[in-house]
RNA sequence: GUGAUUGUAGCUCAGUUGGCAGAGCAUCGGAUUGUGGUUCCGAGUGUCGCGGGUUCGAGCCCCGUCUUUCACCCCA
């Protein structure tokens, strides 16, 4: 007994009643994938460092956890890497293995290496954790779960379509309200195309997408800081102070961009996609955010992202279109579009909203209490009756005062509990006490399965 | 990676200029041998994160280290 013991950093253990309410979540999601039409895989938690390596930029790479080879994994380093104390070169050596950093990239190579037996286009799901080393704070975690649902081998924006109703349907049933934003990402490379800047498009998106956050006078400090001229910095004004609604927007755009391919082939994506969804439904705020940029550098059509509207947290849903994901595993020609559930802010977002139903958090319905030996042989068979219909019983198995019976059955939050005394088994019958109101009568097994099913 | 912040009982936290280690909750036992969520009585528990230093004396001051939380960067 010296120490206490821990987890890491960033990561977290989970209770029964933690895990019902994340079950709930994924369960949720997971139904709605499939009404979709997209099944499940799994892939392993770590891949090989060359899967994962400049998949996600230079920052992406700082934060991949690395796997230390087992065996001898110094005999190959040189003296010279020693001493220089070259941690690139050390890093080959001494690892060759990473756990994944997101979802989207395993099924990267998940698309590659089984490209001759998928059907394209190929649409499926998956639901496992990933790793940052990531510096936690709140709602960050070193370890953390994604729900990610992609199409492959599929240009229409259809898939686009479906995926903004899967991200209504899915905070529809959590009850959770939001504003799903939209945006294109050749209509961000149009604006810097316009503006005189073609290359600096990673800069720009990566600025202006802090424009709610910090405010205009910081973006634009932030852009001449990176190295933007102050004519195009002045020339992005316009464009940042579009208001209006989604197709007064648009509009606006066209004329703005009108000089820029890219730039109008991302508005008309957009016209598209928001034509097709007024086919449907929302419940959601459906909104064209100019400012949303989204930092993982593959994305290259639409973007997507869903914020809580009464929660003040990052992003919990966000996704766009790939055109190029599998080109650097050698398949070309593959444009793909995803969507990413983060579970773990969701999990957040309703505890702090208290947005449970009350049946997905319940354990057993009820619990068998005694007053001996004798008692619980009396109430096995009852047991056993009632879990073949389906009805999750228990029995407290230790031979207690009654009252700790009763102090245990209401901790553990059983909706009912079944008593079974001298008097009962005479009667062939159980005292059947309900929880909440308190109330109890004698039942029979016929007369408690009914009342229980 | 940068800048702050935290650590004392199972949990949440007090602890004065450096002078005997504390409270509430939870737990356990009893009031009450067939009735919980409300009451009353009683009881136990500490490497004060870890290592070093100053001091007659350190939970408190100094140095190092780990940890917690938060902001930045980046992101779900």
């Amino acid at each position: 007994m010296a120490t206490k013991p821990s987890i890491p950093k960033g990561t977290r253990d989970f209770s029964p009643e933690e895990m019902a309410k994340r079950n709930y979540i994924f369960n949720t999601i997971k139904e709605v994938y499939a009404l979709y039409g997209f099944r499940q895989i799994e892939t392993p938690a770590m891949e090989n460092l060359s899967t994962l390596m400049g998949k996600y930029g230079d920052e992406g790479d700082k934060l991949l956890f690395k796997i230390l080879n087992s065996g001898d994994f110094l005999s190959g380093m040189t003296d010279e890497d020693w001493t220089n104390r070259n941690s690139n070169k050390a890093v080959s050596h001494l690892s060759e293995k990473g756990l994944r950093y997101d979802l989207t990239v395993p099924f990267a190579r998940f698309v590659v290496q089984y490209r001759d037996q998928i059907k394209f286009p190929f649409k499926r799901f998956q639901i496992q954790p990933v790793w940052r080393a990531d510096r936690p704070q709140k709602g960050r975690y070193r370890e953390f779960y994604q729900c990610d649902a992609d199409i492959v081998g599929s240009d229409s924006l259809i898939n686009e379509m479906e995926l903004v109703q899967i991200a209504d349907e899915v905070f529809a049933r959590f009850g959770i309200r939001v504003c799903i934003k939209l945006n294109n990402r050749k209509i961000l490379a149009g604006m810097a195309e316009v503006i005189g800047e073609p290359e600096r498009i990673v800069d720009i998106t990566v600025a202006i997408d802090k424009l709610d956050k910090i405010g205009l006078e910081k973006v634009n400090a932030e852009l001449a800081d990176k190295g933007l001229s102050t004519d195009a910095i002045e020339k992005l004004q316009p464009i940042l102070a579009l208001s209006g609604n989604n197709q007064e927007k648009l509009d606006a755009l066209k004329t703005i961009l009108a000089t820029s391919e890219v730039g109008m082939k991302g508005v008309e994506e957009m016209e598209t996609l928001f034509t097709l969804l007024k086919g449907n439904e929302m419940r959601a705020q459906i909104e064209l955010d100019l400012t949303l940029a989204r930092g993982l550098n593959y994305y290259t059509g639409t973007i997507i992202e869903v914020k809580a509207l009464d929660v003040v947290i990052g992003s919990i849903t966000g996704g766009g279109r790939y055109d190029n994901l599998t080109g650097v595993f050698g398949m070309d020609g593959v444009s793909g579009v995803g969507i990413s559930f983060g579970a773990d802010r969701i999990y957040d977002v309703l505890n702090q909203l208290e947005l449970y139903p009350a049946d997905s958090t319940q354990g057993s319905k009820i619990i068998f209490l005694h007053f001996g030996d004798a008692e619980k042989m009396y109430a096995l068979p009852w047991l056993n009756a009632l879990r073949k219909q389906g009805i999750s019983a228990e029995i407290y198995p230790d031979n207690a005062k009654f009252k700790k019976q009763m102090q245990y059955a209401n901790d553990r939050g059983f909706a009912y509990v079944a008593i079974v005394g001298e008097s009962e088994m005479q009667e062939n019958v159980v005292t059947l006490k309900n929880m909440k109101e308190g109330s109890q009568e004698k039942n029979s097994l016929e007369e408690l399965l009914t009342k229980l099913r």
